[in-house]
DNA sequence: GATATCATGTAAGGGGTTACATGATTGT
DNA sequence: ACAATCATGTAACCCCTTACATGATATC
């Protein structure tokens, strides 16, 4: 999904400025959808030219003009166009479990801090996940549940099986390069 | 953990030819870590001229001459310190669950049919992950694990809550965009 | 006094993919 | 016949992030 689509989603649950756009991707979603102000604005812009959402401009005192966007019904009827296209496939890129794939190569104290770590970053997760956000109804209901349930059973196995990886090592590094 | 890096740690597992890389990649590790051929080839011409990999030309009959290579001490040293600095966090792109957050906009056999979808590409991973891979040793095994940990509690979860986000909504598209 | 929040936007740069170029052999 | 496998490499392009530019107000 495109920024430009995912704007449309997010203006679809009401007006919002880009500013409250990237602050959406700020909760549990930035877990599996991430994008800044660099690609915000100019996508709002492209979909304003495009007629597909609409700008009402704020004056504020001492601060750049609020730019509230607005979804058209031209918009709405291209995003549920977008929506019911096959999906593609989710891309998962983990420096975490290329790095363990590896971890021959690391000492222990090494592999068992970098899971502590993990561990730590999944029960962040999984706490963003259980809080209230913004965006209510049935999907952003079921999106979070799935976080949990996944985030939950990640915890699980690194707690369960942790001892497995560490210690398969005790040479030191000046051992191991021979 | 960028493309150098990974290259040399497969390295470490032996010699290999820049295509053998690739294929790793067509294995279960795909599902965490992916790289083209447009990566791959630069990535492995830049560690020849910093001596961190050495090539080996093996000319073939009617065919391209196959360039094996192999990782060299200083390589080996390197690709240590690499993965000995905190790794980044991972990186999820799910244009599924993007689209799950906006399923109000859709139809329930739509839903229906991407969330059918998915649970049989989680079926087709894990199965992946069951299976023997050219890169064995207790890293890639504790990986493997993970993978079937975690994507197996995605299936449980889309096959125990599928029923609570299809149905929602009843309208029709020219409904919606009222 | 420093950091966070509010609020927008641009430009350079980075890291990657896609497509192209080449071409025999083997399997369906 | 057609697709896949083997095998390498380049170049254009794309999308996005990072950093910069601006600046008041509120909080710690």
């Amino acid at each position: 999904m495109d920024i430009k689509t995912f704007c449309l989603g997010i203006l679809s649950f009401g007006d919002a400025t880009g500013y409250e756009i990237k602050k959406q991707l700020e909760g549990p979603f930035r877990h599996f959808y991430d994008a800044s102000f660099g690609s915000i604005y100019p996508a709002l812009g492209k979909l304003t030219d495009a007629g597909l959402v609409e700008r009402t401009e704020l004056a504020q005192d001492k601060r750049p003009d609020k730019k509230v966007y607005s979804i058209t019904p031209a918009g709405k009827m291209l995003l549920m166009d977008a929506l019911e296209k096959p999906v593609a496939e989710d891309k998962v890129r983990s420096d975490f479990l290329a790095t363990i794939v590896f971890s021959e190569l690391l000492t222990p104290s090494t592999i068992d801090q970098m899971i502590a770590v993990r561990i730590a970053g999944l029960e962040k997760a999984i706490a963003e996940f259980d809080c209230e956000q913004d965006i209510a109804g049935p999907g952003a209901h079921f999106v979070c549940g799935f976080g949990k349930a996944v985030y939950g059973a990640a915890r699980e196995y690194l707690e369960n099986h942790r001892h497995e990886i560490v210690g398969h090592s005790l040479l030191t590094k000046s051992e191991k390069v021979q």
